[in-house]
DNA sequence: AACTATTTATAAGA
DNA sequence: TTCTTATAAATAGTT
């Protein structure tokens, strides 16, 4: 898809790979949030770059996607396995957690382009000097409302991740706690 | 793509999501398959259907990616020690994360406030109109400007963020996949 | 990081 | 479901 039709092999020079690479991530993630969209379907996806970095995209969450499709149809064979999946309620609730604010992040990101849409309104009246004291004014009004706007939301968002942040790192401890017991009924 | 551009929103008519789906998941598998062939990556892909119906990928397979994934930087002396370390490793980087993703968020809170100091100048120079064609044309594009970066910001920001709780949410996991590797290997 | 010429993906329709 | 076709999107090569 582009200047040429290229051949479906390894791209052998190093940056063009790494070059493309970035692009068709970025194409398979946008593809995957379209998926997951339209079809209100789940999805997550790990990917390892060339160079052996780790991306990963999930709707809701890589998480609750991979645990829905390892539990798929595996109903309480034995107490050892069953470990695993009564375990904490804490990872329960901080899921529920990430979840939300993962919502709160998409509704960021709206808004962050509607402003950017505002933006480029405000931008085109530039042509017609006759009429830039008014548009420009106006335009110059709805763009100080919305950065007012923008900069509560963000406060109010730091706030709010910063909590979700302490609160995670202090879930985090207890985890590997959980994860000691857990192994130990392994056993 | 097609007949018509459409919305990004869920897909009403059972019928038509259902094939919506098919159609995309079919394309998503391609492109993953594309990245994996051209680029030499690895991906694992999961999605279940609004139908509840799962559907997998994998290059080389989905069990070697996701493994890679919830064993990062793993030696596996012995799999029980390697739940255990392994978890330790991945929250000192979570945790680095975390305070990286932090500071930006703190970044971005001063940007939002010197946004709204340059919102309010530019609302000033209502009173002098002669200036105003200049002066408010010059603001605009500043705002603007600050608006762009800003929303570029905010999506590279929730797409740390998104990585970040994504291998946040796999640290916690591990719980149970490595309980679930223990299962099998033990068999 | 942006920009186009093209190739692909896909929404409708059959 | 599968095929066709008009269009929307993705992206290879380039700057």
């Amino acid at each position: 898809m582009g200047r040429r039709k290229i051949e479906m092999k390894m791209v052998k020079d190093n940056s063009s790979r790494q070059v493309t690479f970035s692009k068709r991530r970025t194409g398979l993630f946008k593809k995957a949030n379209e998926l997951a969209t339209l079809c209100g379907a789940e999805v997550a996806i790990v990917v390892f770059s060339p160079g052996g970095k780790p991306f990963s995209f999930g709707h809701p969450t890589v998480d609750s996607v991979s645990d829905r499709f390892l539990n798929q149809d595996q109903e309480v064979p034995n107490v050892k396995a069953r470990a695993g999946s009564s375990k904490n309620a804490k990872v329960d609730r901080l899921n529920q957690q990430l979840v939300d604010v993962m919502k709160q992040l998409q509704a960021e990101k709206k808004k962050a382009q509607s402003l950017d849409q505002k933006a480029k309104k405000a931008k085109a009246p530039q042509n017609c000097q006759t009429q830039i004291d008014e548009l420009s004014l106006h335009e110059l009004e709805k763009l100080k409302g919305s950065l007012e706007e923008l900069r509560e939301n963000a406060k109010a968002r730091v706030c709010e991740m910063e909590a979700s942040f302490s609160l995670l790192l202090l879930a985090q401890k207890p985890i590997q706690e959980a994860d000691m017991s857990v192994t130990k009924k392994a056993n």
